[in-house]
RNA sequence: GCGCCCGUAGCUCAGCUGGAUAGAGCAACGGACUUCUAAUCCGUAGGUCGCAGGUUCGAAUCCUGCCGGGCGUACCA
């Protein structure tokens, strides 16, 4: 809203100075006053334009100020500081605009398909923190992308065949002696189970190197397909699958498709890509040399840096991880002939559906995932150098508008701080004590497992619940609670940049004040309960009565527009009608954390005005139909940001 | 070695494509609940923006060098 404002009088400008100077400046630049009384909106090209005319800015904005016109949305204009020419808006105006768009409707899901693929965790353990990040910052950009009307495909990709599951394998057959009957009597959660059994195997093979023979002679028999340590490798995976959802639901995220390695590898995707690749040349035959014997990509070098091979294909033969990745994102914008079959794998509590892939059509009805127009990997920054290679493939292959649109949305990694570890009683080695933080590390077992927390922050919310609204039923408190726990969770994992790496604390988790989810979610049970007062006061009428009185009082501009004086009331304007930038900043930017401080500020906004304006014991007839509808907006803003971070609002709190 | 990222208040972090007096939250101290809920609000204190140069009317922001830290650079995924 305010940004179409912002643009608007960029134009308006821009022809100004083409009138009034005769120079075409080329765009005129906006910027937000760090200042309320600095004006609406602040302009610093008479900067630009004191170089061409040579003469002080100020003056220069002096001129503009005198001899301009202000358009309809601008009430007026004002030269500031060393050389700004500052806007303020037409307050009432700019309110109305507002407001309309918060009424607005979600567009329908259109144009082309968006593939964003999150999450994919492997299947041989329980999720922890830094799992959490990567699904709730893929999760929200999907929200995001969806409320601005994009078609969007949710994929979370499963690497069934991986050494991560082989290793469990191993560590069930040969630590635990167990078969595929054994393990399917290990008792709930098997997740757990597992991420026990993971680290155990991982220091058995660090007790002798000899004992890796049998990831191998495992992973071997794993990508067959076939056999008894195959039928046991797919019951792990998709046990931890299943867990894997059921965690990942819980904090709200679902997907669309779970696209399995096992099915890439039974349908030969990789042997079409293989053959794409050596058609173009994009891989080279190996003679001699360290990389004798393999098919490598060469990836160019510039000044910064020499010219780079990537092994594709092992002088034994197999194909390593990124060339499988390169045969999966041609999948995905379906420039293989072959693509995957589906079957309806898991139905969530809200009757949507998981798709998994499958080899065979044995399912009647066949959904047309895949085919995205653009692709967006969510995955942490460590696969930055992997995620390169993977787009030279595409480009080598000619797909150079799929190279463009294969984005690597990176994030940094969850680490654990030192207090952290001391609290989980977790014994750290020595190389690992003189850091700043560790990372986490499913091989270690150094980790929080995600559905631990999350049942922490339950209980500690639930108390809270317990503390304020004792006299409701224990459910309705529970409800509450997970709310706020994961109110507090997916606002914490999503208000850092993502460059910045999370040095994980308890306590910060925890906190359910300052600048964390539950305030959030308190402005706006906040701003609820004043329309709820309202009705119970004043009957069931009184919400319609506003809206007429609201109607009914925008004619009287000059009575309205003086109310908007009050700063904290503009101020928490400003902040609702740049909601809609905001989203689209995070979009371009991939920056979750801009919407997340947003919300916050427009939170404290409305505390602020809530703190010194009691709305409904307001006299002033016009005050209080005019403070109504500014909550509403607040409600309304808030709740629209609360619900794209993946935050609902709870009925108290 | 090379590449990427980080260094801002005691702590955790913002600071958008260079702009006006560098901001939040937590912690500390002091204040505000007969009111639409105090998970709130108000105030005080706290900063040579790692260091040194450079570009610019203007630098926390851009460039160069250095210091400190993290990650990557596998015939692992």
């Amino acid at each position: 809203m305010l940004l179409d404002r912002a643009r608007d009088t960029e134009t308006y400008l821009h022809t100004f100075v083409l009138e009034h100077f005769g120079i075409d400046l080329g765009p005129i630049i906006s910027e937000f006053p760090p200042r309320s009384e600095f004006g609406d909106l602040a302009f610093p090209f008479p900067f630009e334009l004191a170089k061409v005319l040579r003469r002080p800015p100020r003056q220069i904005a002096q001129e503009i100020v005198d001899h301009i016109e202000s358009p309809p949305w601008i009430l007026r204009f004002q030269a500031a500081g060393g050389g700004y020419v500052n806007a303020y808006l037409e307050r009432t105006r700019f309110f109305k605009d507002v407001y309309s768009w918060l009424g607005r409707a979600a567009p329908d899901p259109d144009g082309d398909k968006i593939i964003v693929e999150h999450t994919n965790i492997n299947p041989n353990k329980a999720a922890h923190i830094g799992h959490l990040r990567n699904a709730a910052l893929g999760d929200t950009f999907v929200r995001l992308l969806r409320a601005r009307g994009s078609f969007v495909e949710v994929q979370n990709y499963i690497d069934d065949t991986g050494v991560q599951v082989a290793d469990v394998v191993v560590g069930f057959q040969r630590l635990r002696k167990m078969g595929l009957r054994e393990v399917e009597k290990v008792e709930e959660p098997f997740d757990y189970y597992c991420w026990d059994l993971y680290a155990e195997t991982a220091g058995w093979y660090a007790q002798d190197e000899s004992h890796l023979e049998f990831r191998l002679r495992a992973l071997h028999e794993i990508e067959t397909g076939l056999g008894e340590t195959a039928e046991l490798a797919e019951h792990i995976s998709l046990r931890v699958v299943r867990a894997h959802l059921r965690t990942m639901w819980r904090i709200g995220v679902s997907y669309d498709v779970l696209p399995r390695e096992s099915e890439i590898l039974k349908l030969k995707f990789w042997e079409e890509a293989w053959e794409k690749l050596q058609v173009s040349e994009a891989v080279t035959y190996v003679e001699s040399g360290p990389h004798g014997g393999c098919w490598v990509m060469r990836l160019p070098g510039d000044e910064a840096q020499p010219e780079e091979e990537k092994i594709i294909v092992r002088s034994n033969g197999t194909v390593t991880y990124v060339g499988k990745d390169i045969a999966y994102q041609l999948w995905k914008f379906g420039l293989l002939s072959r693509s995957f079959h589906y079957r309806p794998f898991h139905q969530y509590p809200d009757q949507s559906s998981v798709w998994m892939t499958s080899s065979s059509p044995d399912s009647e009805e066949q959904p047309a995932f895949g085919q995205g127009q653009s692709v967006y990997n969510v995955i942490d920054v460590r696969q930055s150098y992997l995620q390169r290679v993977v787009v030279h493939g595409l480009r080598s292959l000619g797909y150079e508008q799929q190279a463009d649109d294969s984005v690597h949305f990176s994030y940094e990694m969850v680490a654990l701080s030192p207090r952290c570890c001391a609290e989980l009683g977790i014994q750290l080695s020595e190389e690992d004590r003189a850091k700043p933080y560790v990372e986490v590390s499913g091989r270690k077992g150094l980790g929080v497992k995600a559905d631990d927390l999350i049942n922490k922050l339950i209980e500690s919310s639930l108390e809270e619940v317990s503390a304020r609204q004792g006299e409701l039923s224990l459910e309705r408190r529970q409800l509450i609670a997970r709310q706020i726990a994961v109110g507090a969770l997916r606002y914490f994992l999503l208000k850092y940049a993502r460059n910045s790496v999370i040095a994980f604390d308890f306590a910060e988790v925890l906190s359910f004040e300052g600048e964390t989810g539950p305030y959030l979610q308190y402005s706006v049970v906040r701003s609820k309960n004043i329309f709820s007062k309202l009705e119970t006061q004043e009957g069931p009428g009184a919400v319609e009565n506003w809206k007429q009185e609201l109607a009914d009082s925008w004619p009287q501009v000059d009575r309205v527009e003086p109310l908007f004086e009050d700063d904290g009331v503009w101020t928490l304007l400003l902040h609702i009608g740049r909601l809609q930038e905001v989203e689209e900043q995070s979009i371009r930017t991939l920056e979750m954390s801009y919407l997340a401080k947003h919300a916050f500020v427009l939170a404290q906004s409305f505390n602020i005005f809530y703190h010194k304006h009691h709305i409904l014991s307001e006299e002033d007839r016009l005050k209080r139909c005019l403070y109504l509808t500014i909550a509403d907006a607040s409600l309304k803003g808030l709740t629209r940001a609360l619900d794209l971070l993946g935050i609902e609002v709870p009925e108290k709190m």
